[in-house]
DNA sequence: CTTCCAAAACCTACGTCGTAGGTTTCTGCT
DNA sequence: AGCAGAAACCTACGACGTAGGTTTTGGAAG
């Protein structure tokens, strides 16, 4: 139907692919994506993909970078503590996730060296250096901080189709505590309570830096 | 050539499925699972499994679940601090991610609602809640924990084959900051990380039951 | 103006997957 | 003895990822 003729170009390149991809998992979702699917909706062949990128593997390394460049902030000077900017990169994350919840499993399972993730990383961690934070608090932080963020959103995410989840009502009789506290989760994935856990994480990070080598609160064995 | 004749029992069920299925996905990857190869490994017709379970999706569950009954811990009594109980749980729950490392991302990525999951909040809430934590802080916790616990651990077992990453070497000339910090990420996926985040994490929930509502360390919008 | 080449698209084909639908055989109850 | 249901099996279909080969074309070299 919509098949270029043979050698015509059909002005394919991995930006405009990745585009499209992403449109696509945001519509089917990641189980129903393929590398023909993608071809259909770009009215191509799909060995045409081929020669752009090499394999499924690359095509959602290239979903994965598209959506993470849309995190990276407006301004990119150097204002701003550790906490304002560590923040608001938290919700510009966060906000990404819930525009793309059906590509957001793919960003918390793959590890991510890109130059648009290292980048925001970089502004992140020199900023809690130049306020004085000890240096494996800093080293420690990103993976702390992302992996709070990958997980709480991984969880909140995945729910309904649209992504927004509901908590599923549980056994009162069995499980008396969580049924008292059902009401309580009731903003379950609001800002709200992003906002709560963002913080609560902040501040164990904060409050570490106040005893960088401190003991846990509890016994601690060196092993 | 194992094939059973017609009607006669291969001594199937849901049990024997699942714990095959697991030791498959550990040593092949989710990549490669699939009802055709768990059917060979079991010496029985791939169809034969849809006695049991009714699809991919069922399966996968299962699986899940198998893995997790593996977290309960041996004392079920209601001794011990919350921390106590907190930290053996997330000590538990670790070992056995890596132990199945590759069965891992299933847990995180789908909702766990089986009795065994709850079982273990239970004990978890019920504990803190007796210790005196406003309830939202508790009714916040088990999200909080186990988002961040999905996420470092998804995280950290995401590298080699076996599961146990590397940190995979930055460009020092453009990320100054962080090239400094990688000596100190030699740790990565240690016992001693884990320990480390895991006590920052439960200081921010200890820390947050002092203020049950206080406003952020920042400013806080209300919305 | 002709010739040639590399890029970009296309086509064919293979092995694998999940699973719908139907068939056969055995076990246990009446 | 006879029957009902469970548990296994077999066949077949459409979709998938991708290896390998073919065709067309725009532009550079002569």
């Amino acid at each position: 139907m919509a098949r270029r003729t043979q050698g015509v170009s059909a002005g394919l390149d991995r930006e405009r692919i990745a585009a499209v991809a992403v449109a696509l998992v945001d519509r089917d979702g990641l189980e129903r994506f393929g590398v023909r699917r993608l071809a259909e909706e770009l009215g191509v062949d799909p060995m045409s993909i081929y020669h752009h990128l090499k394999g499924k593997a690359a095509l959602l390394d290239a979903i994965s970078e598209a959506v993470l460049a849309e995190v990276a902030g407006g301004e990119d000077d150097t204002s701003g503590s550790w906490e304002e900017i560590t923040r608001a990169t938290a919700r510009r994350y966060r906000e990404m996730a819930y525009r793309h919840p059906r590509v957001f499993p793919l960003l918390a399972t793959r590890a991510q060296t890109s130059p648009v993730a290292l980048t925001g990383l970089e502004r992140m961690v020199s900023a809690m250096r130049a306020a004085g934070l000890p240096d494996q608090v800093v080293a420690d932080a990103p993976l702390m901080l992302f992996g709070f963020l990958n997980g709480y959103l991984l969880a909140v995410l995945s729910g309904e189709p649209d992504g927004i989840g509901a908590v599923p009502a549980i056994d009162a009789a069995a499980y008396p505590t969580m049924a008292t506290l059902m009401p309580l989760q009731a903003g379950f994935g609001s800002p709200a309570e992003f906002d709560r856990m963002l913080d609560t994480v902040l501040d164990g990070i904060r409050n570490r830096a106040a005893r960088p080598d401190g003991p846990g609160p509890a016994q601690r064995v060196s092993s």
